[in-house]
DNA sequence: CAGAATCCTCTGAGATACTG
DNA sequence: CAGTATCTCAGAGGATTCTG
């Protein structure tokens, strides 16, 4: 899968723009929803699977992989029978609550306004 | 292009996550920094492809009407020769303000973070 | 200057089947 | 339970050319 630190063919560094670096961080189908469910705690695989109904088991993996090699969650695996793997946030995914909250807030409005006045696309700036 | 207000084929009040809602508006190629950069101000067509070479006319155009569909931005021509349009945000694009500083904040925190030990992906919970 | 129209290329995403 | 391994495909993204 994409390695999406190299858009330009350089460094992440090199990116002239933070607010994209972030959203290739976050920006994945499904990355948004389980960032935000891990905010409540730690999550089980088929927990998620369970909670998003509409993701497989091959994104599901493919995400959380990502977040994981991005250091924002981790990835505990207890050797057990029947086998047992908890995903949670690290510290520095945890930095990343206040931008998760705020786009939930965001998007809490946004639905609102199209539900308030579902033909207006666009008001006078 | 998508109507990525249809994913499940739903009305988007019926989609679970309103993170999610958010990235489907602001998670486009190059709406981040499009809209990053309006908070500056009113930006015309060839100011963006300036500011950002890496994208092309016709990325940039489909952008720009996505945000415009979607009431983040307003769209204003003026009837001159040569042609000149200017964009700026709405009032309700305005409201996006906190959530793209808040982006722009910790993109910049995780860029820190990968110059300072580019080999850590991950670590401890 | 600010686009519209075409055509093309990848790759993000999904379906399905199998496994330690 | 928590994954791999393949295969497939729509559609986001891009290059190029043309125009009021």
């Amino acid at each position: 899968m994409g390695d999406r630190r190299n858009k330009y063919g350089v460094s992440p560094d090199m990116q002239a723009c933070p607010v994209e670096t972030t959203l290739d961080v976050i920006g994945g189908k499904w990355k948004g929803i389980i960032l935000y469910q891990l905010l409540n705690g730690t999550r089980r695989f088929n927990e998620f699977r369970r909670l998003n109904p509409g993701i497989t088991q091959f994104m599901l993996t493919l995400q959380l992989r990502e977040l994981e090699r991005d250091g924002i969650i981790h990835r505990e695996i207890y050797k057990e029978v029947p086998p047992r793997v908890e995903y949670s946030l690290t510290d520095f995914g945890r930095t990343l609550e206040p931008v998760i909250m705020s786009m939930k807030v965001w998007g809490e409005s946004y639905k609102m306004r199209l539900n308030e006045n579902p033909t207006i696309q666009e008001e006078e700036s």
